[in-house]
DNA sequence: CAGACGTGAACAAAGCAGAGCTCGTCGAAG
DNA sequence: CTTCGACGAGCTCTGCTTTGTTCACGTCTG
């Protein structure tokens, strides 16, 4: 399907021709404009556009092999969202979908045993303030801010994996519900390790931080 | 930017709010259509939806550390087009394009030196129709459909490097502009190596080819 | 108020880069 | 409306870079 295709499909939902070129136009322009300034375009059930930063880095020509240094650049990306992608999955469009009626059909997936109940206990009880990760309170909304701060700030309560191989993994806690366990929020987790393995993480958290303030 | 802000955007270019949610309601929609049901939706200037198809694999439970199985499935994919690209590169909106002045100022990049006139060549002189490759000349615009089918099949015209391991590769052309060499058409490649590697190249190949059809 | 999104970590797979050459698609003119 | 001109885009190679996956929970969008 091309761009005049798509303009035609529009035009059966517009009615207009000429307003489903501009309304097509505009929305593109429109995205681009975003992106391009660094703003991501979040469009729930359909996806996010976003500006994303890639690294200087050495690739390599494919057909003489050489190396070549390609510099820093930022690209537009483009992350399916959750119902685009069971969409696609699918393989077929759910009943109607190309006709303007909605209806959408709400059918998800497997229903949730009973998880729900024990919600937050660790984080909570654990640590109460704290002296914030570092770049998290920043915007702080003040009302409830301290209890999401603890919550990441609570990370040594439950060491768990992180640093620890293979081994020790597994034994920290049974498979599917590793206990109260809170996630390593990376900073403590960041240390150690470092340059070996590929230090993908501290990259991307840095964006995002970026992108808050 | 969220759906609301968008819309808002839109509102300023279209006139009318509620133009506006229908307008971009229907792209989204189409959108999904489309890349649904396997089309590929190719916008010149901003990109590619594409629905694409991702192998069973072993993937890992991060946080356990143990294998799973993840079968076959398909996923929505978005490939930006070079115009977005550099546009992103660039990290500015060029002047207007928030206007809907047009303008939209062809700045391309470096001039054309003298390649248009030495278009097809090798192509022409090499073969004249062949049994096409298979899947080529499908609905063939019966007008000049033979100068094409004849390029992809003049394949073995020019063995290059292809199963040649890196040291063959380098020497087999000069690094620039490797003669006259018609790239290996996958279908003579295909046979040797195969399962070494990865096969990639047969996967892609396969699925363009279907999308032909 | 229901539900999608963000966040994080480890390992494997998918993707990407550069360059030539042709085709498809867009814009313009007759 | 039709045809021509021009340019964006696809294909393909190898090897390194980037993404995907699981899972839980808070937040914010719709």
């Amino acid at each position: 399907m091309n761009k005049a295709e798509l303009v035609e499909a529009l035009t059966a939902r517009l009615g207009d021709k000429k307003a489903a070129t501009a309304a097509l136009d505009a929305v593109l322009q429109e995205i681009q404009n975003a992106v391009t300034k660094g703003d991501r375009v979040a469009i729930t059930g359909f996806g996010v556009f976003e500006k994303r930063v890639r690294a200087a880095r050495t690739a390599r020509n494919p057909r003489t092999g050489e190396a070549v240094k390609v510099k820093k650049t930022s690209v537009p990306a483009f992350r399916p969202g959750a119902g685009f992608r069971e969409l696609v999955a699918a393989g077929k469009v759910p009943k109607a979908a190309a006709a303007k009626k909605t209806a959408a059909a709400k059918k998800t997936a497997a229903a949730a045993p009973a998880k729900t109940t024990a919600r937050s206990t660790a984080a909570k009880s654990t640590a109460a303030k704290s002296t914030a990760t570092k770049a998290t309170a920043t915007k702080a909304t003040a009302t409830k801010a301290a209890t999401k701060t603890a919550t990441k700030a609570a990370t040594k309560t439950a060491p768990a994996r992180k640093t620890a191989a293979k081994t020790t993994r597994a034994a920290s806690s049974a498979p599917a519900k590793r206990a109260t366990t809170a996630r390593a929020t990376t900073a403590a987790a960041a240390p150690a390790k470092a340059t070996t393995t590929r230090s993908r993480a501290a990259a991307t958290k840095t964006t995002r931080a970026a992108k808050k303030a």
